[in-house]
DNA sequence: AATTGCCATATAAAAATGGTATGGCGTATT
DNA sequence: AATACGCCATACCATTTTTATATGGCAATT
């Protein structure tokens, strides 16, 4: 059995007459009595009543009918969802995001599925080292990370936007009480709560090589190892942070605060990072154009 | 798209490899390439990545993956349930019942739908006018009626069994107390509730006639249109009828019973009747083949 | 009785499909 | 480093399948 047949069927069904069916698909009728003949033999079943003036369909006849408009329905259906794919009309989006871009990781999130509202978004939350690892299986297709850190080859990055580095505080914490900067002596024995220096992260490291340059070692009162941690830490009056000013002004009513390093003006920047794959899925490919647009 | 590529792209995408899937099918690999190819070409989608040691499906070649799978089922349970139609293991059975074959009817149809199960069993009650009508027009396809009437031809008949025509009564209504039959003579002046007689069923003209035979016209003290109205009459205690005792039998529990006239033992013979169609649907056949075994 | 419309069959032309040969490409082997 | 191997793509010829033309049987209509 094959789709010709059944469409032959089809139209036979549908004309009820043979010849008729032929004028319809533009062929002779001779065909479209074989091919039908075939379709019965393979079947084994009768089809169709022969009378004088065309044929009718028998019961088992109107049962295939039924389901062969059932079959060429999912057929349409299946070719335009494929090319559907193909186009990243429609597919899975796997996002992998770290805390610090949960804010415009969501915005860009939002105007994508408007235009897109057929995929399938799925997004994680994790370090940059577990997003990572995820992206290089192919269980992710994109991340949102910071720069700065070393990344292994084969990857491509955009900036998005960038986001002051600034120090977190509560009012009973802060270094500098009633100006808008604090000088980095300031900080001398300020008890701060920083993301472990040794991961991907850069930024916390740079802080304490600039403390160092002014002649102190830091008093790094807690090593976190996530940023969620860490503002949790800073939230509880705990000491001091250091984290992109973006973070804190995601949470509206907290008692947290930021203000910048004096002699310190760092920046991180949010930036999309995917596989150099000339292949990616369409979806990936219409995210990231959406992405550079958006920059 | 036709259903060799599709069958060839399921072999690939199986196999990962186009020879691979060649060597599966018991064909060459050129074919295999070429009739992905113009499927590719037709939906204008990659759906394989070709890779050194093989392929990969593309996101859009896994959508078609997918759905050509359960394509492929669907083509599958589709002959398999066109040929159980025309086996008449599984379709529509439309049976049109008179209200003294119920009983009859319903044991047949229990038996059938045991050996059948998948056939949609379709049953109406009416007179045997209505349920001729229907079946000309198609709309039933085998009726219980009983015997005695005139049909239109085309129509063939098969016997299930006889049924003695007996008088039915209340106890207060019964001519003959005390015997086991009612002589004829004590009908004379009894009232009596008769199906009208210028309908199909001819049973109550003949015990009309034999009343005249015997020198007294009957006191039809009610005409009924209809044997469960008659049966309700008699019930009532307005009269005695005359019905095929199996009626009777099939009220348990009634005040009602019935005894035969002692000089007029006539008969009534449920039976199936149907359009003589060479072409009957499975259904049909197999119903009228258990019948024709259980006589 | 002749004509018309329908379906089935036979046969030649056209199209699609499969097989063989071959080449490019990358990896594994020696 | 050179060779061999496996994979896929292309070219080309042979085969099979499908189509179109011609024709015949059959029943209903004119």
């Amino acid at each position: 059995m094959n789709f010709k047949q059944l469409e032959y069927f089809a139209a036979v069904a549908e004309a009820k007459s043979i010849s008729g069916a032929a004028r319809e698909l533009h062929v002779a009728q001779p065909p479209v009595s074989r091919q039908l003949a075939l379709l019965e033999d393979e079947l084994g079943v009768t089809l169709f009543l022969r009378t004088n003036k065309g044929v009718e369909l028998t019961e088992a006849g109107q049962c295939l009918y039924q389901q062969s408009r059932q079959m060429f329905q999912s057929l349409r259906t299946m070719a335009d969802s494929v090319r559907d794919v193909d186009a990243g009309v429609r597919g899975q989006l796997k996002l992998g995001i770290i805390y610090s871009d949960v804010q415009i990781a969501t915005s860009l999130m939002q105007e994508y599925h408007e235009k897109y509202p057929q995929v399938e978004l799925y997004v994680r939350m994790g370090s940059p080292g577990d997003l990572l690892d995820d992206l290089s299986r192919g269980e992710l297709h994109v991340l949102f990370l910071r720069s700065q850190s070393e990344r292994s080859c084969g990857l491509r990055e955009r900036v998005l936007g960038e986001d002051p580095l600034e120090l977190v505080m509560r009012a009973e914490t802060d270094p500098a009480p009633g100006r808008d900067a604090v000088p980095i002596q300031a900080l001398r024995d300020v008890p701060m709560c920083l993301l472990r220096s040794d991961d991907l992260w850069g930024y916390s490291r740079d802080l304490i090589d600039e403390c160092r340059r002014a002649g102190f070692a830091p008093n790094v009162a807690c090593h976190c190892y996530d940023t969620p941690m860490e503002m949790q830490m800073v939230q509880a009056g705990f000491g001091v942070g250091f984290l992109p000013r973006s973070i804190v002004e995601a949470h509206p009513g907290s008692p947290v605060y930021t203000k910048p390093v004096l002699e310190f003006a760092a920046k991180s920047y949010p930036i999309l990072v995917w596989e150099d794959d000339p292949y990616q899925s369409g979806c990936v490919k219409r995210f990231l154009e959406l992405a550079a647009e958006r920059t």
